[in-house]
DNA sequence: ATAAAATATTAGCTTTGCCTAAATTTTAAT
DNA sequence: ATTAAAATTTAGGCAAAGCTAATATTTTAT
């Protein structure tokens, strides 16, 4: 069967669309493996196979890109992940920091009609509930320039539109500081050692790390 | 981790279920080679690891059977199939003849709280589209005692209420015969040499083989 | 410039799940 | 009761995808 990929193929080319979009160039051996969970060996392995069903281009030592192909059917996953999420999330009740695990096989289910009735049940959605923009049918991906938090100066405001660490761990930790999707925050204060943050946040003032606001999008 | 089955065991798990209903007893491996379409020597080896886990209870030479545990796993994975059948048909546009191997894959999916919010979100409806019944969350699976369109007399009236060959020609054929859930049909005429059946269909009369009747369920 | 450290690749093994061909057991037919 | 046919199991392979250990290449730090 043609244009038929393993789950395990799809979890690769959607990690290398995933760190291609932030790192941009090559992706490396060792990114891949940490971010799929895996070892360097099993990466390298995959490319290759990918490589030869021309998905990936790869030169040995200097990493991996995806090819036109590739990176159209990176897409479709990432539509379909996407929309499963909104899908938890709008229609059954699920919370915006545990549908991650279970957008991760849903986002395999093979079938067109199943994906396109889903967008039109959901009203063809622009964003997910993580504020990620969802790709349409065509792979087309409406990429609004983002902003991240700590690119704001002391006393500016601004709206969190998007979280790029998508853990449950950190999902949890800003829902317990009530930041959550469009969000309204001020900074107060950045402190220079570290760069962490006072921020306002409705009535309470929370500190946030230089990690967690190089991972919060915010618009102004 | 416990309680994890590969996709492919909670396929062999299923069709032990489903003949074991029909044909009670121990179930043959020619009879789950093809159903699963795949061949006696890969069924045996299955068997044996399912056995090992203590999801059946085997006998060279003689056959397969449930145990409680195997049992419980099937009805789980049966009650996803079926709630995701009534899904995409009730919500997603789908007809009652295209769901089936949409819902194989969706079947697999692994989260207790996706499947209790999909019960919810549907309304916790008893039967599927092709009315079978849905086990409950407990594995309880209200069994209706079925009868066959081919058990009725000449003159007798019936109203369908499922289908035993869930086969997507034989879907298609019934729905072009006007025939689906719910349709009352009356015996016309029984062809006594081969057991055919001429049926009333609303203002049509309808010839139908003694094949068809057999796996046409109703209730009178 | 070169040695050490970090990355990447290869080689060889493991498990799952399927296959074919050969051997075994059960069943059916004389 | 034998024996032929049918069903089942065993033996030996194969591909996907992972792992560890060993090797090769690139980068970095002296």
């Amino acid at each position: 069967m043609k244009n038929m990929f393993t789950q395990s193929e799809e979890n690769y080319l959607k990690a290398i669309f995933h760190l291609q979009e932030e790192a941009g160039e090559g992706v490396s051996t060792s990114a891949l493996a940490e971010l799929l969970e895996t070892k360097a060996a099993s990466v390298t392995e995959m490319i290759k196979r990918l490589a030869n069903k021309n998905l990936v281009d790869y030169k040995k030592y200097y990493g991996v890109q995806l090819t036109q192909t590739g990176r159209k059917q990176a897409l479709t996953v990432v539509r379909k992940h996407r929309l499963w999420e909104s899908f938890l999330v709008e229609r059954l009740n699920f919370n915006w920091d545990e549908v991650h695990e279970v957008a991760e096989q849903l986002e395999h289910i093979r079938s067109p009609k199943l994906v396109e009735e889903l967008d039109r049940f959901l009203g063809r959605p622009a964003y997910d509930p993580h504020g990620d923009p969802i790709p349409d049918a065509s792979g087309n991906l409406p990429k609004a320039p983002k902003k991240r938090l700590s690119q704001l100066k002391e006393g500016q405001k601004g709206v969190c539109k998007g979280f790029n660490d998508a853990s449950s761990a950190f999902l949890k930790f800003l829902d317990d500081q009530d930041i959550g999707m469009h969000t309204e925050m001020k900074v107060m204060q950045i402190q220079s050692f570290d760069e962490s943050m006072t921020v306002q946040v409705g009535k309470r003032q929370v500190l946030l790390s230089k990690t967690a606001t190089d991972n919060i999008y915010v618009e102004d």
